[in-house]
DNA sequence: TAAAGACCCTGTAGTGGTTACAGGGTCAAG
DNA sequence: CTTGACCCTGTAACCACTACAGGGTCTTTA
């Protein structure tokens, strides 16, 4: 199969797939004459994977290193569960940091009684004096909660 | 004051204040006859403020929006409000996911019983074979979760 | 007076994980 | 023989920085 099979199959962009091969997650392929990359169900299988992975927030270095681990069947697994557990520290971490900033923002949404100027708007005040104070949040390496766009062929097939 | 100081005082690194410039959120401001830039203190309030949004995960994009409430003193305050909620939304979607997620990775340890040979490895094994069936997580636009590298200045000061 | 070193400047490239687009080539159907 | 779907490479954009090259300035010390 050529990459618009593949990549529909595996609900990926053709895009991410060349991608992938730069990265060094899926492989070089053969080509035809015409130089179009073709495929077999291992490459799905294989890019399946390593969406499902990225699916559990995992980085595609983590999934490097999976991929290795499936890649030489007669290695010893552990290093697969750690690096499991690593992942789970990260997201526990991560929601963790999350909560106490939700927490945070209500406060913060409480000091706002309603539409007035944004002169005594209590938001903006506590914004500005926290500011002031020692850091409180912040440190604690986190990022995101902004999204990255949908995948257009997540939902639509 | 030169931007080292004012960087040391808002915890924050020289090339971020010159970047927040040229993002529009700092103002350019008046220059030396050498070309130093020249702070004073409402640079420090408002690099704080900067500073202080980012660490309740906000993105450039709705601090921007903040100042500019923040420096027209007369308008309404609901926007602030209304920005706020927005965002708390955010940060709840996406503990949301994580919460799902962990579960997920938690299922998949539970797979690995101890030290084998790979081939017999639960983790990949439902790795690979979840990852035949149709999404389970993925789609949810989602983020994040491995850290940035902490601010220098942060700690030690 | 000169040299060292701390600081400042601009401009550009890197990070991660894609996505998008320009500018071309290939192939099957009408 | 043209249309349109698909493929190729290479490069730039996104976000919020960080880092570095290659220079200039200022202060302190020998």
């Amino acid at each position: 199969m050529k990459i618009g099979e593949l990549a529909r199959r595996a609900q990926t962009q053709v895009e991410t797939v060349r991608y992938y091969e730069r990265a060094g997650l899926l492989p070089e392929t053969t080509r035809t004459e015409s130089n179009y990359r073709v495929y077999g169900d291992k490459h799905v299988r294989r890019l399946s994977f390593i969406r499902h992975c990225r699916g559990l927030d995992m980085s595609l270095d983590e999934i490097r290193t999976l991929l290795r681990f499936a890649d030489a069947p007669d290695e010893n697994c552990a290093g697969v569960d750690a690096l499991l557990e690593a992942h789970i520290g990260h997201v526990t971490r991560r929601i963790k940091t999350l909560q106490s900033l939700k927490q945070q923002l209500r406060n913060l949404r409480k000091t706002c009684t309603s539409a007035q100027k944004t002169r005594q708007c209590g938001i903006l005040n506590e914004l500005a004096a926290r500011a002031r104070q020692p850091s409180t949040a912040s440190a604690e390496h986190v990022r995101g909660t902004h999204g990255i766009r949908d995948n257009p062929n997540a939902a639509s097939g």
